[in-house]
DNA sequence: CTAAGAGGCCTCCCTGGCAT
DNA sequence: ATGCCAGGGAGGCCTCTTAG
């Protein structure tokens, strides 16, 4: 935490860094000198699938201006939350990912989410949307006593992106890029994956249309259809997509009565 | 005494252009 | 691919004034 107590000090001391700060002793306060200003938690959630390049940051953050995503990863740089690599040939082009210290920032992120869902619309409507959103999402609607007992490891295909989501010993797990051993992978948009988890379509509808399910053989001992029947229903029922939502409903609704 | 409004200053943010 | 710079708009903060 050295590094962080000294960005900040030294931003009150000299004045001269633009971070401003609430000058509270208070932990919370601390935090949001840190990760409060606009655009930098959701710098926060696009690395928590990994590792990703000024450009792909750039493209998953729209409205954010070179300059400011220039200034906020310097400022996460300094205090020791996110660290650039260089990934190895032939690649060797930069990427930014979260510090140790920046994964600390997960669960705080989750639990956003999961108060933040209260007033998120069904449907992304005119707004932006990115299938790496929808796998955030997972996170913070992942239900632990639903998982299976036995570990899975799911491979969703979304839209032109491929994620990793592992469930294991009651926790998940989701990382952008294909999964090395996966046991069921999904393939369909993202859009219809928001359609399933909330509702809006049920399994053997969503198999009929724009979701695609495939398990590799070591699997496959029951009829295929069924298996990914099985294989989907599973993995839907692991997830609370729409509950917190109707909970908000039903506390405004409470109040106004 | 307190709350509300006005005005000036400052910071933040975005856009577009440009350099490395 | 990365990120710096200038210009301008928007909004926040601070101080002062005024009304109740």
């Amino acid at each position: 935490m050295a590094t962080l107590d000294k960005v900040i000090v030294d931003a009150m001391r000299d004045g001269q860094s633009s971070r401003r700060s609430y000058s509270q002793y208070c932990a919370i306060a601390r935090a949001l000198d840190l990760v409060g200003e606009r655009w930098t938690l959701l710098l926060v959630r696009e690395l928590l699938l990994g590792p990703m390049r000024y450009a792909d940051l750039l493209d998953d953050l729209p409205g954010i201006g070179t300059n400011l995503l220039a200034r906020r990863l310097q400022d996460l740089e300094e205090a020791g939350i996110v660290e650039r690599q260089v990934l190895p040939r032939p690649a060797r082009s930069t990427v930014y990912a979260l510090t140790r210290q920046g994964q600390l920032l997960e669960p705080a992120i989750v639990a956003l989410g999961r108060f933040g869902g209260r007033w998120l619309p069904e449907h992304p409507g005119s707004e932006q949307f990115r299938p790496r959103w929808a796998v955030t999402g997972l996170k913070h609607t992942f239900r632990p006593d639903q998982a299976p007992k036995k570990a899975r490891s799911y491979q969703l295909e979304l839209d032109d992106e491929t994620f990793h989501v592992c469930v294991k010993h009651g926790t998940l797990i989701a990382s952008q890029g294909p999964a090395p051993d996966p046991d069921v992978i999904i393939d369909t948009t993202a859009l219809a994956l928001l359609d399933l988890l909330g509702g809006h379509r049920t399994v053997r509808q969503a198999l009929r249309g724009t979701v695609q399910v495939r398990i590799p053989d070591k699997v496959a001992s029951t009829a295929p259809r069924d298996a990914k029947i099985q294989a989907l229903e599973e993995f839907v029922s692991m997830f609370g997509w729409g509950r917190s939502r109707s909970r908000h409903r039903d506390s405004v609704v409470a109040g106004s009565a």
